[in-house]
DNA sequence: CAATACCGGTGCATTTAACGCACCGCTCAT
DNA sequence: ATGAGCGGTGCGTTAAATGCACCGGTATTG
């Protein structure tokens, strides 16, 4: 839309921290970026901009003037999304920001179930942490968050919550694959790797460690959830994760962790407080809400084990 | 704002309801103003007119994306309006919708006390009934409305009420001005005059009347509240109006009607569900609902009389 | 039924607004 | 001291928006 072209070169400005770079980005010379900028301060009535010596930043009326702009285009794509929606096939496209724990298996099969009764419409996956996430859907970067155990909740609205089982991550000959339900201290006696401190995951193992004399100590301790899967197929190690980024067939084994010992996990879809999706986002998120609703009601621990 | 102009014109041609006409008011040519249609419409993925053999009319879609627009160019100008608070000067407009009763007394001290606190802020009266005020909030035409009795309520979010009776309007030496008190059947059995059924003064007393044996029968109807004030000067009628649009020292004298004959009616501030107010509306709103509350926590008779 | 008055749309010349280039003064790191 | 990088400005140039004249089509009217 070319109304808001201004409001794309505020954008790059501010990311840029200059000018000079945000024009040489936008490949237009800095003199028309300047002018442009001036332009709109002086319609709007007020800088939005400091000068400072190295370059620009947003002023507080600026960081207001980028939100305008950022809830602006998500209404106008929401907009359009209806407009092509009453048209009869539904086009558009959803950004959704998910735990990693969501990325092999659940969240692929939602997307290639929707986009096969609706091909128009588009998706933008975004991994990020429950910190990030929510950041992601206040600065419209993301329509829908599917993150576990989220942690601030401001900005955030709940579309749809399930309970989610710690599960122990095992290569198919370990001891304790034998037994359908594992203890938290039979796991922790054994070596471990599990995700690090800003992982839900991890937050739910310390607190549960912290009421028995053991402690989680693991001897691989990384961000990837990929890593943790992989890694106990080489060594007799114990991996955490929750049931959902799990799956039977490919030498390993979940076992949930005794509810006892470690208290069920939330895996909330969320979006942004008091925001209007557009019409495949919001029908994306009933599926996907009816999807985790399915598989809950089944049974706690992820489907094919 | 430069980038909204689009918007303004195709907001032009709609209610010109066809291109001429609107390049006409607009001081630009057909052509140039067709050309802009044409331009958005293919930008923007979809045609938002109809075109009929004898101009154009918006279609669906057309009707989103003006909604938009207006939506767009409120929250503009609470951006302005908040960035010229946080720079000290508090500037702004406000723009209010409300009953006739409001505006010979409540609004004109209202205003002024606001202004003498803010001279930075500026507003716009305008008098609507019931069912217009809710549609002035819907379309962004309004600010604020402060309504007696509406009807609809959808739409509507409720900032403030207070509970307001029926007041008879008398000339000074009419004989029912003798009591503080007057029943119902007292007023009727005089000749009156009334407001037309639009309005909620109206409505509570033909409601009331139907448990009588007697009929609401004005010798003179209007739809001006003000000529039912000054009109009992010049003939012994029994005036009604709502005890805020009332005020002693001018040869007339209210009094409430026994709210056991009619019940209290409702004083609604309210603004458009779900928006975000520009500063000086939000603080004008405050400013009204407080003074509002004063006057209610007093007494349920207008004050002065 | 023909004349007419309006309507939206289009090719082409013209005007206007945005842009690129060169250059200024300034600050800060080296 | 000096050079690199920054925001800002005057001026010629380019591209986008506009105005004008005109087309084809459709209701209205005499």
């Amino acid at each position: 839309m070319r109304h808001l072209e201004t409001f794309r070169l505020i954008a790059a400005v501010a990311r840029a921290g200059s000018i000079r770079k945000a024009a040489e980005d936008a490949n237009i010379t800095a003199s028309a970026l300047n002018r442009r900028i001036a332009r709109f301060e002086d319609e709007f009535g007020a800088p939005i901009f400091e000068r400072l010596s190295r370059g620009v930043r947003l002023n507080p009326a600026g960081e207001l003037v980028l939100q305008h702009f950022r809830a602006q285009q998500s209404d106008l794509q929401r907009l359009q999304s209806q407009v092509a929606d009453l048209s009869g096939i539904r086009r558009g496209h959803v950004t959704i920001a998910c735990s990693q724990a969501l990325v092999p298996y659940f969240l692929p099969r939602q997307i290639a179930h929707y986009r096969r009764a609706h091909p128009g419409v588009t998706f933008s996956v975004n991994v990020r942490d429950r910190e990030q996430a929510e950041h992601d859907l206040a600065s419209f970067a993301s329509d829908l968050a599917l993150v576990f155990e989220p942690v601030h909740l401001v900005d955030f609205e709940v579309l749809h919550a399930v309970s989610q089982p710690v599960c122990a991550v095992l290569a198919e000959g370990h001891p304790l694959a034998a037994k359908t339900e594992v203890r938290l201290r039979d796991c922790l006696d054994h070596p471990h790797t599990a995700p690090s401190a800003k992982y839900g995951v991890r937050a739910l193992l310390d607190a549960a460690a912290k009421k028995t004399a053991r402690r989680v100590e693991p001897v691989v301790e990384t961000e990837s959830f990929e890593l943790i899967r992989h890694y106990v197929l080489h060594e007799a190690l114990v991996g955490f994760q929750i049931g959902i980024g799990l799956e039977a067939g490919h030498g390993t084994v979940a076992r949930p962790i005794a509810v006892r010992d470690v208290p069920l996990g939330h895996l909330l879809l969320g979006q942004m407080k008091g925001r209007v999706l557009p019409v495949a986002s919001r029908r994306f998120a009933q599926q996907v809400a009816a999807a985790l609703e399915a598989d809950e009601v089944q049974d706690h621990v992820p489907s094919g084990l």
